[in-house]
DNA sequence: CTATATATGACTTAATTTGTCAAGTATTAA
DNA sequence: TTAATACTTGACAAATTAAGTCATATATAG
């Protein structure tokens, strides 16, 4: 059904979050959940999965929490999206995942559909910045 | 991650083949078994799925199988998929699902670029038919 | 030193996907 | 009429993935 898991939105909702934030001090997952209510210990590990991609950057200690590595505008949603969940892969016609599509590449005329599924799809996400929903421009 | 289920490959599969035979006379199970190594069972739901939406037809007793009940230009793969797995729904973002979201449908920030990738899928779910696939078309 | 916060990795639970099966019904052909 | 073929239905089981929790360790401000 294709639907968008937690995990990216609640990826996105924390960036989103950051972004908001003033950029200087570092802002807890106590912070966050204050705002958004997401699930904490979920939340904690999703913030984590975003500074092992170079997301965001977090600061140990007391006052601590996470802050944003980059300039929002240089924060493609893909890029949120592939740190919380791996890589947006909508087919596996490849020769070493045989198992995940019919074996026939080449003459599989189904494939040219899901071809350009994939295609819509990862260019919408990485059109998108994280700039661009924060600041409501198209 | 977004990945195309087997109930899409395998029902959109079977539809191609359908496509594909005389138009006339019915392909059992097992032939389009024989064609494309679907599960036969699995592949038996998927049929039933696609008969109960109006897209194929059964006939059933010795010499039985399905047949499509539409020219293939009148197919959309949209609705290939919505029959085989429900409706294209990436997000949930309503007053009645409020679980499925943040719950701040109205200050949201997050819930554009859903709703944008949810109208791209649908769009291009919505403009292929079957008939491009089988022929080759753009 | 203490309170606050992240780090890590294992773990549990729930949901969904994928696949199987048995018993029943309809149809054709011999 | 009977045997063989093939769809129908509904329930079930297994496998995988998603979603969420927790205990323990480490780091830092004050
Ligand atoms: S090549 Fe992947 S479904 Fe046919
Ligand atoms: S309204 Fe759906 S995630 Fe915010």
């Amino acid at each position: 059904m294709l639907k968008i898991s937690t995990r990216c939105r609640y990826g996105l909702l924390a960036m989103v979050e950051l972004g908001q934030h003033d950029g200087q001090t570092p802002m807890s997952v106590q912070d966050i959940y204050q705002k958004q209510r997401i699930p904490k210990f979920y939340l904690q590990q999703l913030l984590v999965k975003l500074r092992r991609n170079g997301l965001v950057e977090s600061v140990r200690g007391s006052k601590g929490g996470f802050v944003l590595k980059k300039d929002p505008k240089q924060i493609k949603i893909l890029d949120i999206v592939k740190a919380v969940e791996g890589p947006v892969q909508l087919i596996f016609c490849t020769k070493k995942a045989k198992d995940r599509c019919c074996r026939r590449i080449k003459e599989c005329l189904t494939r040219p559909v899901w071809v350009e599924l994939h295609e819509v799809v990862n260019k919408v996400l990485s059109e998108r910045t994280l700039h661009d929903l924060t600041q409501n421009l198209p």
